[in-house]
DNA sequence: GCGGTGGTTAAGGGAGCGCTAAGGCGGACG
DNA sequence: CGTCCGCCTTAGCGCTCCCTTAACCACCGC
């Protein structure tokens, strides 16, 4: 599934971690202190951290601070400390959840799921760009305008496609060049314009009246929402 | 800061968490029924939902299940089971964390703000830079100011997005000239000026009465926050 | 009062862009 | 194998917009 790396003192506690998170099908490597924990950390770049609180060198949330500085990995701290402060200071220096001691292999399961699905869901890039009432199927290649289909040429639609998956972002030709006609070489600007004129047309818009695609003067090219409705 | 609906049944705890979350500064709405509650998600679309597992009309756990069939929106859940089926139950049903009554208003608005400082992490960062009321969207090349959209042209863009990058600092004009105008040759320190003045009358200032912009006399000019209102 | 610095406006010219048209390339089909 | 058709590129024209230069004025320091 994951890789998991538990920063734990207590030999009792740590090995019963680790045997757990790995039935559950987990790739977990442990550390019994902070600074040898950061060193994992940052030489393995686990998926998340579980973190106990009371380590014998460092205080756990200054790992976690030293964490944060040079990662965004997520992390679930693991305390005893069973106390507001704790929990917040915790939470505010970055964690992702707090677990209190003693919990079931279980609820630590469940908490890993819970962290790692909502990271990956935010990773996860839609089959479908949805601008204002502009629809781009991205794996089936089709456009709809308002509900209603509209028809592209493959360059065009790689064009609109590129566009779309910056929305608000201004993107020059010679990005477009290189990213849309795989030319890092050279090519003409005035085929970027070509085409976006024949796009413009096709989505019902000119230049001088635009509504989704801004051309942006000596820059490149912009597509968002119309302002306005 | 952000828009949290809470659903809970209960007519004493509903207004102390409404009360509670208003006071740390967030948009709240709420509805003492599960099938309420869905209906104002789907309506009011808003960035957090507070959900009781304990409602009289529907389980919590289906109004998460129907929740998740519609929306991704991050899910805290408030329990009074403090049992690991209900929190694994939860968690695994698309619940983002799970809280056990009674907890703190501290408690639950550092739980708040570690899902929304994640969920907020995984998307797309629009490397915009704010002072005062000026918001310059540099991917986007756009300018707001008072939450009116600016329009620029590129050379004052680059001009405005180069002060923006150094709030507070003064930059000689022959630094703007080497680093805007791309000419660390030569150029007229006039240019730099009637750029400024452009500048100054689209933000809706003088150089009489500066607002943003102030120019220091013999060095060049500064982008700072007004002094007072 | 005088030089210098900065603020503002006006005007000219040039660069960038929109759009049309034509040519060429490749694939489909007979 | 030849023809047709769709798509992409290149070329060209006209236009708009914006940058620069110039000129004048106001202000500050000496």
């Amino acid at each position: 599934m994951a890789e998991v790396l538990i920063i734990e003192d207590d030999d009792r506690i740590r090995p019963l971690l680790v045997k757990a998170l790995r039935e559950l099908g987990h790739t977990v490597t442990s550390a019994p202190s902070g600074m040898a924990g950061l060193q994992l950390a940052v030489d393995s770049s686990p998926d998340l951290v579980v973190l106990d609180l009371g380590l014998p060198d460092v205080d756990g949330t200054q790992v976690l601070s030293m964490l944060r500085a040079v990662s965004q990995v997520p992390v679930i701290i693991a305390s005893a400390r069973d106390d507001d402060p704790s929990l917040v200071g915790a939470l505010d220096a970055g964690a992702d959840d707090y677990v209190v001691k003693p919990f079931t292999s279980a609820q630590l399961d469940a908490r890993v799921r819970a962290v790692l699905r909502r990271v990956e869901s935010g990773r996860e890039r839609p089959a479908t760009i949805t601008v204002g009432g502009l629809v781009v199927d991205l794996a089936g290649r089709r456009v709809h305008l308002d509900d209603r289909e509209v028809e592209l040429t493959p360059r065009e639609f790689d064009l609109l496609a590129h566009l779309a998956e910056r929305p608000g972002e201004v993107v020059t030709k010679r990005d477009l060049l290189v990213e849309v006609w795989r030319q890092p070489w050279g090519g003409s600007d005035k085929t970027v314009d070509v085409h976006l004129s024949w796009l413009r047309r096709k989505l019902g818009e000119t230049a001088a009246a635009p509504r989704y695609l801004t051309t942006v003067r000596g820059v490149g090219v912009r597509l968002a929402v119309p302002e306005d409705g």
